[in-house]
DNA sequence: ACAACATTTGGCGATTTTGCCAAACTACCA
DNA sequence: TGGTAGTTTGGCAAAATCGCCAAATGTTGT
């Protein structure tokens, strides 16, 4: 952490897992792969103050990973780059490795449905 | 958010995120790509107090993503799936996207080199 | 202009995170 | 056994996050 660029980096990095750090917008984020969806879409699926669900999707559009787009009154969201998901898979796949070398068991019990290519 | 087993999903995998989710824990995870480094190693490094990075590598490997080895007094953190850089990499890709695209500059003025496949 | 719906913003208490210090603990060595 | 280096833990104050309510803003249709 001793070099300027070096700080830069690690921040941006940061600023994007820490946009996914929580657990409400990881699924809204796993929900915007299926599709794009309104805020009161989201907030309907996701079972919190509407309120609630506007700052996390703030988070995550100022992190870049998702973007907006208003139709009328509505606004819908999406994902910039659905690679994320990808990533969130990788993850996955740690997680299930870890379960079954029993090193940490992150998600005990839990079923983690991968997607296959197609979407 | 609705089903349980959603929950738990969201929750494991926000909790790897979220771990990832700070600067000084970015930074570790990206030299220990490099080589395996004890405590002492990674707090000169990261220039902060080792209580300080003791307890980012405590998050970090109750997260599953660092192990830990004990070698005489040292106690020597490693990663356990080098495929988490792949995945940091990814979000590297995105975030300079963005950057080019104009659509939010996370990243002003930073470089970010990217290792090719050889380590 | 008004009412109704969709979303964002401000504010606030409650909780969590952060980072330093001091203290405890462990392993090695003289 | 005492000393020292390496690491973790406890504690605490400052800062950040979270989630709800209320209020403001924007949009559509009448």
């Amino acid at each position: 952490m001793m070099y300027e660029n070096e700080k830069r980096v690690a921040d941006a990095r940061a600023k994007v897992f820490k946009a996914l750090g929580h657990p409400t917008r990881c699924f809204i984020v796993e929900l915007l792969t299926k599709k794009t969806l309104s805020v009161s879409e989201l907030t309907e699926a996701v079972n919190a103050d509407v309120s609630t669900v506007s700052k996390h999707l703030s988070i995550l559009k100022q992190a870049g990973v998702l973007t907006d787009n208003k139709q009328g009154s509505k606004v819908i969201y999406s994902l910039v780059c659905p690679c994320i998901m990808d990533f969130i898979y990788c993850i996955d796949d740690a997680i299930v490795k870890d379960a079954e070398k029993g090193i940490s068991c992150i998600l005990p019990g839990a079923k983690i449905e991968r997607k296959t290519t197609g979407n």
